[in-house]
Parts: C-alpha cells; sequence; structure tokens
DNA sequence: TGTGTCTTGAT
DNA sequence: TCAAGACAC
C-alpha cells in the first residue's frame, strides 16, 4: 500500500490544511515532513530562530495524533527522491507558494514524480483566493490595490477545513532529523533569551491570538489601527507568516462575528486582502521581490552611506518615532506597521537610500517576515513599486508621531523617558551586539538629518531623476 | 496609507 | 487667530 507525505512549508498548522486534509481521504498512512531547503536556510535570523518553535509546536501537536513531524535537510527534490526509495510507493501533498523559487522548484518536482507515476496533489492553503481566479476585465491582472479589493470583495471564501479526525501511522518511520541539530537558532545570538518572551508560538497560540483579538479589540479597530500607542494590532502576522492559522480561517471569524460593525470588520479584512494582494503581484510580476517593479528606477540615484544606514538599524537617528519603532522590531521581532512606513520612510527619502538595504534589515529581524507583503511595502514607501505613493509623499516622522502617538506613549515606551529606563528600553541595549558598542547615551538628541533638508534633497533627486528618465 | 502653503470664513 | 479645504509638488 502506497503511503501519502504530506510536506508541510508555510502551512504549519493541522486545521484548514488543505494538502493535510486531501491526504487524509483516502485512509492511507500519513508522513508529515518538513524540509529544511536552501531558500529556508538563507532567511533572516530572527525569522529561523522563530521558526525553529513553530516546527516544535507542530511537532507535538502530530505527536498527539499519533504522529510525528519528520525533519529533512537538503534539496526537496532529492529528500522526496530518496524517501520514495525508503517507502516505495508514495504519494505527495502540499499546499502551493507563490513566489518564483518555490514555483519553478514545486514545478520540477511535480514533473519529476509526475512521469514516474507518482501522484502530487498541490492544493490552495495560503491566500484567501488562488491569484489566476482574480484578473481585471480586460484579462490583464491588477496592479492597483482598490480595483482589487472591489474585484475579490465579490469572490467567495472557501470555508476552513476541519482538523483531520485521525493520522493513519506507517507501518515504518522514516529517519528524521533532530531539530536541535539545525541550530537554527544559532544567529539570533543572545536575543533569544529576551525575544521569548514577546512570541506568540504555534497553532494554539494563533488561536488564542485571533480570540482575544476578535474579543477585544476588533470592535475598535477602523478608529484605532493606526495608533501606534494603542494595541489593537491583530499581532496575527507572525502565525500567518508560518501558517500557524490560515487566512481563510481569520477572515470566516471575523466575518461571523455579529456584535461587530461592519466598518471595522471591513477595515480588518482588507488587510488580510493587502497579504493576498502582496502575493498576488509576486506571482504575476516575481520580480518585484528582488528589484524595482519600475525598470526605470533602476537608473536612481540612491545615496550610499554606511554610517548613516548603521545610524537608522540601530535606532540612533535621533528620530524618535523612527528610532522606537526600530528598537521594538529589534526586541519583539515586530513593528507597529504604521511606524513601518514611517521608518522606511526616513531611509528611502530623508537618507535617499535604497529601499533593499531596508528590506534587509527587516528580513533579518522580523518573526513575520513575508517576503511578498515586505517587498510591496518597501516599494510602496520607495515609490518604485504598483500602487506606489507619488514620490513625493514624504512622511513627516514629527507629524505622523502627533497624530499617531499623541502623548508620545510609544516613543517613550521603547526609548525611555529622558533621563529614566524603561523595560524595554533596558532589553535594547542588552540585546543589543557588543560589537555596536552603543549604550543610553549614543542616541543623538536631534535627527541626523534635518527633516526639511532631507525631504527638500529627496524632492529635488526626485525631479532630477524623472527629467533624466523623460530624457532616455 | 502625504505635506506645506495658501485661501476662506468663523470667531 | 485658527480650523478646514483646495491645491501643487
Amino acid at each position: 500500500m502506497s503511503v501519502n507525505i504530506v510536506w508541510f512549508r508555510r502551512d504549519l498548522r493541522l486545521s484548514d490544511n488543505p494538502a493535510l486534509y486531501s491526504a487524509t481521504q483516502n485512509g492511507k498512512p500519513i508522513i508529515p515532513l518538513f524540509i529544511l531547503d536552501e531558500n529556508t536556510n538563507s532567511a533572516g535570523a530572527a525569522f529561523k530562530w522563530r521558526l525553529g518553535l513553530s516546527l516544535e509546536s507542530l511537532s507535538l501537536d502530530l505527536q498527539r495524533y499519533n504522529s510525528k513531524l519528520i525533519l529533512r535537510k537538503g534539496p526537496p527534490l532529492n529528500v522526496l527522491k530518496e524517501l520514495k526509495s525508503i517507502l516505495g510507493d508514495i504519494n505527495i501533498f502540499w499546499n502551493r507558494l507563490y513566489d518564483e523559487a518555490s514555483i519553478n522548484r514545486d514545478t520540477e518536482i511535480k514533473s519529476y514524480f509526475q512521469s514516474r507515476e507518482v501522484s502530487v496533489t498541490s492544493t490552495e492553503g495560503m491566500l484567501l483566493h488562488s491569484p489566476w481566479k482574480t484578473q481585471t476585465n480586460s484579462g490583464t491582472h491588477y496592479k492597483v490595490f482598490t480595483p482589487f479589493w472591489r474585484a475579490i470583495s465579490k469572490q467567495e471564501v472557501k470555508q476552513a477545513l476541519p482538523k483531520p479526525d485521525k493520522l493513519v501511522k506507517p507501518s515504518k518511520w522514516p529517519d528524521s532529523d533532530d531539530l536541535k541539530d539545525w541550530n537554527l537558532e544559532k544567529e539570533i545570538g543572545r536575543g533569544k533569551e529576551y525575544l521569548i518572551e514577546k512570541v506568540n508560538v504555534g497553532e494554539k497560540g494563533a488561536r488564542v491570538g485571533l480570540e482575544t483579538f476578535l474579543g477585544k479589540r476588533l470592535g475598535n479597530y477602523a478608529q484605532a489601527r493606526d495608533r501606534v500607542d494603542l494595541t489593537e494590532s491583530s499581532n496575527l502576522s507572525e502565525n500567518l507568516a508560518y501558517g500557524e492559522i490560515s487566512a481563510r480561517e481569520i477572515w470566516h471569524s471575523v466575518i461571523d462575528q455579529k456584535d461587530v460593525e461592519f466598518n471595522d470588520k471591513e477595515m480588518f479584512i482588507r488587510q488580510l486582502a493587502w497579504r493576498d494582494f502582496a502575493w498576488y503581484l509576486s506571482y504575476f510580476s516575481p520580480h518585484i521581490i528582488h528589484s524595482n517593479w519600475k525598470a526605470e528606477w533602476d537608473n536612481f540615484p540612491w545615496r550610499e552611506n554606511e554610517d548613516e544606514l548603521k545610524s537608522w538599524k540601530r535606532g540612533l537617528t535621533g528620530q524618535p518615532i523612527v528610532d522606537a519603532g526600530m528598537r521594538e522590531m529589534y526586541i519583539t521581532g515586530r513593528m507597529h506597521n504604521r511606524v513601518r512606513m514611517i521608518a522606511a520612510s526616513y531611509l528611502t527619502k530623508h537618507l535617499l537610500m535604497d529601499w533593499r538595504l531596508g528590506l534587509k534589515w527587516f528580513e533579518e529581524c522580523l518573526i513575520d517576515w513575508d517576503p511578498a507583503s515586505n517587498a510591496m511595502g518597501w516599494q510602496w514607501v520607495a515609490g518604485s513599486g504598483p500602487d506606489a505613493s507619488p514620490f513625493f509623499r514624504v512622511f513627516n516622522p514629527e507629524l505622523q508621531a502627533k497624530k499617531f502617538d499623541p502623548e508620545g506613549k510609544y516613543q517613550m515606551k521603547y526609548l525611555g523617558p529622558s533621563s529614566l529606563d524603561t523595560h524595554d528600553s533596558k532589553i535594547f541595549y542588552k540585546m543589543a551586539p557588543k560589537s555596536w558598542n552603543i549604550n543610553e547615551k549614543s542616541r543623538p538628541s536631534t535627527s541626523i538629518v534635518d527633516l526639511k533638508f532631507g525631504r527638500d534633497r529627496a524632492l529635488n533627486s526626485y525631479s532630477k531623476f524623472k527629467k533624466i528618465i523623460a530624457d532616455l
């Protein structure tokens, strides 16, 4: 009898997991598998560390089913070939991913096995809607969010699938690596003992997080989501990044809330749609992940300044809201979305540096790292992306702080009031690598670039750039 | 999901 | 004197 291999990737959950669900339908033994491939192994320090926790949690959940997660390292095609040689007849199941590297890898694997009469089933488990289901009337793909949003709002979101009742064991388990040997925490350094207090791990953690959000915060979401000093965000991005909960389940749970105003629900659902839109863009224009979405931006004259980049990364720009955000990211692995935009604008406009430098640092630090959302977000701010803000939209960090952190509570939390340290400001100095050589006195008292000067310089560069492009 | 500046009209 | 809106960048 053949066995069903369920290859887990960014879907580390048992509920609403279409690959797992399909695999259980024919009653055959199930082998849950996770492969550490080069793609995953080259991810940022925070992501890898957090991935280890997620794998640990999934393993435990599977143990409750008398099942186990098989861990393997290496190129997935080789791993699967080897498993086939050990197990004999296999069927393979996975949920689709939508970045170019994954698509190419999966396509190769699928054609290899299908030509050898191994059944490969790929299912939609990641997004609200498969990208190819949404097209403009003229048959192209959307490039602007609002029309995309209008289009997907008309589509039905599939009901979430239940957890499997049971998982049939194979007669013999293939060998598994030991998670510890992968050493996924080696690059996070001494930060992990602090980060561990801030994370919410696993399928169960995700569901508790969702319930808390629905019960306490969704009702105030539309009004307060931009306020960085309040806790109205869902904090589910972390769980979504590893697939510990599905977007569809969140969508339905939100819609089903009877006592919440439509406006609040819609504002939140929109955020899920933004995530879909990011992967949609990555599906139809894969270069968005690494390169300027608008090719002419390859000629933009970004500044290079190692010292200023360091200051930005380390929360030492002297611009309070920016520095607070960079510290929040360093010690929690997350940053309020509004502050992400402000910090990104400061780097790409006031300091006039390439968005990819900022993206790289975010990739290093974020535990909710999502390549599509981040690429789209950075290019949106920089002006090089689709649906991008025109370059002259320069966030004024002082105005933004006044609007979204009116009493300065958020800034104070991470920076400490002038002479006093807070819990989080102290943690930052403990976590910061010794090589940074920073302490409470390192932060300049004013912005390293004058806000008006930086803004004007950015606008000038942009208008010169536009002229060069026009003459080309 | 922008900001700065000018105008207008209420006080 | 200032909030609110229009407009340019």
